[in-house]
DNA sequence: TAGGCCATCTGGTCCT
DNA sequence: AGGACCAGATGGCCTA
């Protein structure tokens, strides 16, 4: 897959086109999903490499000339750079810089951020000037000499450490994108994903998922009218059923860690049970581009007839007493005596909805996950849950009306 | 060789 | 006042 296809495919949001093209590529590019940097190197892509071939070199060759103490070249203009003996940027500033209209200057006047109080000139070269225009004898001028020598030299540290600062964010700004990289599912390429690729990616993966929680819910709702009140499986809503003689809702979980960790098929079986009882699942198929950022041999796409296979199975659990349902394939992790316990004594309080985003967030307490084949009953107990209140001031629509 | 992407430097602006 | 943020400029690296 070139990059003229996956733009395409970026355009179109299509993921699962991007899911079909992914089932079809044996690379295993970025399947490691922590090393990044390394694994890409090791893969052919130059550019982390580069970067950090470049981290170094640049602080190797910053030669910036501490003791430079020539006040006619460094006071007298702050924004030309004539100070600076880094490369080919600072050349080009010391000829824009003095003239106060460069294309520094005209480039901040496009942006959005705050009140623009001149118009290309730069105030900040005015005020060496100004001040020493206001002295005029040996003495005041050798002192602002003195004092321009040490501006100068401070004014240079100053611009180192600022350098140094800026790096550092560009870094972590880096990072930031190699960790979007990470979890979002995307077709391997020989290199890596551009930072406009990868938001691209992002926005359109959000997108999807966005369309299908809202499907998923849709067809929730749908089943909750059907089954006469009856709590269904529910995504990320905080149902309460008033019907049927179901008693209080208690908390649904989407585990989409234990969704990755499933292996083949990984099809969360979202539990909103009022005493236990498993009434309804919703089938909720990951990404496999997603899956395979753990478990890269791992790749399964549901085919209809599987989707209708778990239908049935889903339904014929419906109808299964408490203690039968519980014993339905347990997951991993979250299942056990224990779990079982932890549930019974969990479904006592109304507990809000939960959403473990990749086991790096987790909201609320969970109860009640099936993943796999089957569907089961288990407990989700999460860890350093967050204030649920806290976290719904963290989502935007459409996502808060799930919390 | 042109174009894309990136890292870095730099100065301006805003915020605390 | 100092730091964060931003955007322009530049040069290097890579690929088609």
């Amino acid at each position: 897959m070139d990059a003229s296809q996956l733009t395409e495919l970026m355009s179109s949001h299509d993921f699962m086109q991007l899911q079909h093209q992914l089932h079809h590529n044996n690379n295993n590019y970025n399947t490691d999903g922590h090393n990044g940097l390394s694994s890409e190197s090791a893969e052919g892509s130059s550019r982390p490499v580069r970067r950090a071939t470049r981290r170094t070199s640049q602080l190797s060759n910053n030669t910036y000339d501490l003791e430079m103490t020539d006040s006619s070249s460094q006071s007298d203009d702050t924004s030309g750079g004539g100070g600076s003996s880094n490369g080919g940027g600072s050349a080009t500033n010391t000829g824009q810089g003095s003239g106060g209209s460069g294309a520094g200057s005209g480039g901040s006047l496009g942006r959005g951020r705050g009140q623009q109080t001149s118009s290309g000139a730069c105030p900040s070269t005015l005020t060496p000037n100004s001040a020493n225009s206001s002295s005029s004898n040996a003495n005041a001028n050798a002192n602002r000499r003195r004092k321009g020598a040490l501006n100068a030299k401070e004014r240079n540290m100053r611009r180192l450490e600022s350098n140094e600062r800026e790096r550092m964010r560009m870094h972590s700004l880096n990072d930031a994108f190699q960790s979007l990289r990470e979890v979002i599912p995307h077709v391997e390429m020989e290199r890596r994903l551009s930072k406009i690729e990868t938001l691209t990616l992002a926005k359109n993966y959000i997108i999807n998922l966005t369309h299908i929680i809202l499907s998923k819910r849709n067809e929730e709702a749908a089943a909750l009218e059907l089954n006469s009140g009856a709590v269904g499986g529910v995504l990320l809503s905080n149902l309460t059923a008033e019907g049927g003689g179901t008693g209080t809702t208690s908390a649904t979980t989407l585990c989409f860690e234990d969704a990755l960790a499933n292996g083949s098929a990984f099809d969360c079986a979202l539990l909103a049970a009022t005493d236990g009882s498993l009434l309804n699942a919703a089938a909720v198929t990951a990404s496999p581009a997603m899956q395979s950022l753990q478990q890269p041999q791992a790749m399964h796409m549901q085919t209809p007839l599987e989707q209708q296979q778990q239908q049935q199975q889903q339904q014929q659990s419906s109808h299964l007493p408490h203690h039968q349902q519980q014993a339905i394939h347990g997951h991993g992790g979250h299942m056990g005596a224990t779990m079982m316990q932890s549930q019974q004594q969990q479904q006592q309080q109304q507990q809000p909805p939960t959403l473990i985003l990749n086991g790096s967030t987790s909201v609320g307490v969970g109860v009640g996950i099936g993943v796999g084949v089957g569907v089961g009953v288990g407990v989700g107990v999460v860890n350093n849950a967050t204030s649920f209140a806290d976290i719904n001031d963290n989502f935007d629509e459409p996502f808060r009306e799930f919390l």
